[in-house]
DNA sequence: CCGTATCCCTTGCGATACTG
DNA sequence: CAGTATCGCAAGGGATACGG
């Protein structure tokens, strides 16, 4: 079970960071964080598209990229908070613009946008 | 032979721009296109490692969502000329951010970076 | 020069059910 | 509460060869 990509030969900039926040739901979850630390069931609640499955699997990508840091607490019931590290961090003003992007192209379109709980 | 999202249902604008620019390429594509119109065989030669029917893919999905533009001289030898739509410019300040941010984390881990012709 | 066509393989992703 | 396990499909992507 290795993360996705033996980084041993050069390559593009542009790739690193996609490989890293790219896919179907990791610069959703990163944005999310963005706000704070959050715990996994609000995670759940604020994307419930995500399965549990995929969104499991994200954040544990994320946090192998050292992108989100994972703090468990054992006891019952348990919980489990997630937040952003400071690499993580820096990554919030680029999807930030690429969200206002969206959003403008959107209204142009007069399709409908989903903010808040999604 | 459709242009994958039927975007019907209300959707988040991060998932916007990711459908448009994400993927393995687009946005490599994209910004090198950022420097100004290109051939296609110029596009071939700064990106090797992408095959032609994956070029070829990519650029028709971006034409589609009206992130680019083609113009095909009907000559011999054929001339097909691509350049960013101002839509499509307006993407360009994201993906150069998300490119820094990269260029700045392989340095920190002393990756090999390839910066021209690729 | 600028692509298409074909074949095949891998990976991502989803649904559903179950657990410490 | 915060996950795993299992199964399975479908899309994405690569190699190679050919075409207007």
């Amino acid at each position: 079970m290795k993360n996705k990509v033996a980084e041993t030969k050069a390559m593009c900039a542009v790739d690193y960071a996609f490989q890293r926040m790219g896919g179907k739901y990791k610069a959703r979850i990163l944005f999310h964080l963005g706000s704070g630390l959050m715990r996994y069931g609000a995670l759940r609640k604020s994307m419930p598209d995500i399965t549990p499955k995929m969104l499991t699997q994200a954040l544990r990508e994320l946090e192998g990229d050292e992108l989100i840091s994972r703090k468990v607490y054992h006891e019952v019931p348990p919980k489990v908070e997630y937040q952003l590290t400071p690499v993580g961090t820096e990554l919030i003003p680029s999807i930030g613009l690429l969200c206002e992007w969206g959003k403008k192209q959107m209204t142009k379109k007069n399709l409908p946008i989903v903010t808040d709980f999604y």
